[in-house]
Order: structure tokens, then sequence, then C-alpha cells
DNA sequence: CCAATACATGAATACTTGATCATATATTAG
DNA sequence: CTAATATATGATCAAGTATTCATGTATTGG
């Protein structure tokens, strides 16, 4: 169901489509596979749970036991979470005996969290 | 099952819990209600198709026609996409007779998407 | 060594959600 | 008015996912 047509000649006679317009678009866009990673950045921030982990995490390092507290869900949903975070690179954690301790795994996701609260808080 | 004891007094043992560090984690955090709207945000952001159309209208407003040819989605998983990112405050549009020309909402939405490239592209 | 603690994880389930299909509404050309 | 165009939307369904439950592994105190 493509919004095209053919003409006499076999070309494409497009419809509402200003082709300059989308030709400018897709010439500064992002590829598709790093709009696809970055959807998939987002979309881990997208889980409440998550999202108050990560929050927790913005100042200092806590161990599950903290997290499992703060935020008010299971040790078995904390820690799956983790492993969510963790394979997505947001955040890492440190053995110290049968502790461990996360951390957030790079500065940018601060300065994500703060641009997305500057739409939130109008 | 949570991860607290009784003890003869009726008080609560915590078990590995560090008292400090979560008062002062959860003395810092945003409320529960900010971060379950910017969870709604980022999960908003958080899917390919409705990175495509944000990501596309960076630069300029396009029509529902410009943005199907963009993105290589079926027209109606476009509108239907518009509508949840107009729910949630990301875009906006305006009506050219039978034309709907969408646009960005506020400018935080591309220091959003900026912050989270500096992640993906490391 | 043994029991308790801290955390991880597989399975099952309930819930969410994104795409498609069909159709509806609105505008405009003829 | 009528047909075509541009967009919106309800219903359906398959796929994804967050939680819970049960259990597993690793570490440590006694």
């Amino acid at each position: 169901m493509k919004k095209v047509k053919k003409d006499k000649e076999g070309e494409c006679e497009v419809l509402c489509i200003n082709e300059r317009k989308v030709a400018s678009a897709r010439k500064t866009m992002k590829s598709d596979a790093t709009l696809f990673k970055l959807a998939e950045v987002f979309k881990v921030l997208g889980d409440p749970t998550r999202m108050k982990i990560v929050s927790a995490l913005l100042q200092e390092e806590l161990c599950v036991c903290d997290l499992t507290a703060l935020i008010g869900a299971s040790q078995s949903a904390v820690s799956h979470q983790l492993r969510v975070l963790r394979n997505m690179g947001l955040v890492k954690y440190r053995k110290d005996g049968r502790i461990a301790y996360y951390s957030l795994d790079d500065d940018h996701i601060s300065s994500i969290l703060t641009a997305g609260l500057k739409h939130v808080e109008e």
C-alpha cells in the first residue's frame, strides 16, 4: 500500500511528498543502526523500576540490598533489572565479598536524565 | 519477604542495608511521580519507529506523508505513533488543508537526543 | 563444616504494546 | 456532488516484558 503511482513511463509519481524536505532530512538523520541503539537506551530508561535504580545511583554506589530498600521492589526484581541495565552498559558493579556495589557506568547518563527532567518539569 | 527482622524490642534490625547511604539517596532523589513521568518520556522515545520520527523532525516540520516515506513504515503505523508522541507532548502539529505538519514540541527534546547519542557513540 | 546471608537466574504468568487491517473523517479537485 | 487524497482511529493479534516464585551460587561467621 505504497503512496506512489506508476505513470506511463514506469516512473514513480509521488503524491503529497515534498522531495526536497525528505531528501534533506534523510541526509542529516543518523543511521538506522544508530537510531536503533539510541532507542534501545531510552527503552531501558523507560521503566519505572529501572529509572528509580538509575536515579538512586546518581550520587554514589549502592549495593543491591540498599537499592531494594530504596525503591520498594523485591530483591529478585531489582536483580533482574540490574542485569538489563548492565547489559545496556548503563551501570557497572564491583564485588566486595558477597556484596555487589552498583554504580553508573559513565557520566552521560546523568546528563540524559537532566535533559529529560527539563521536559518533564516544564 | 522484606529483608528485615524484628528483634526483641520490636524494632527493625536491617541486614546489609547502609542506612546513611539509603537516607542520603532518598533525600536527593526526585519524587516517585517525577521519576514515573520521566520514565514515560523515555519509554516513548524507546521505540525505533518513534525515534526515527523524532529525529526526522529535528530540522524542520514534516507532513505525515513525508514521515511515512522517510522512515519506511505504514501510514497507519506512523499515525498511531504520532498520536503517542502528541499525547506525551513531544510533538505538535498544524493543519493546512488536508495536510498535517508535525514538528517537535520544545527544544529540550533535541538535547535529550544529543545526550543519548553521546552514550551510544561512546 | 554448616548455616545464614547476598545476590543471580530460569520458568511461568499476566500485562503491555506495536503493527496491521479495515474503516472513518476531512478536505479538495473536477 | 463525487471521487480521490491525507490523515486518524478502533479492533485484533502476535511479540515482548516485568514481576513473582523457586532455586542456585558464592561468601562468611561461628
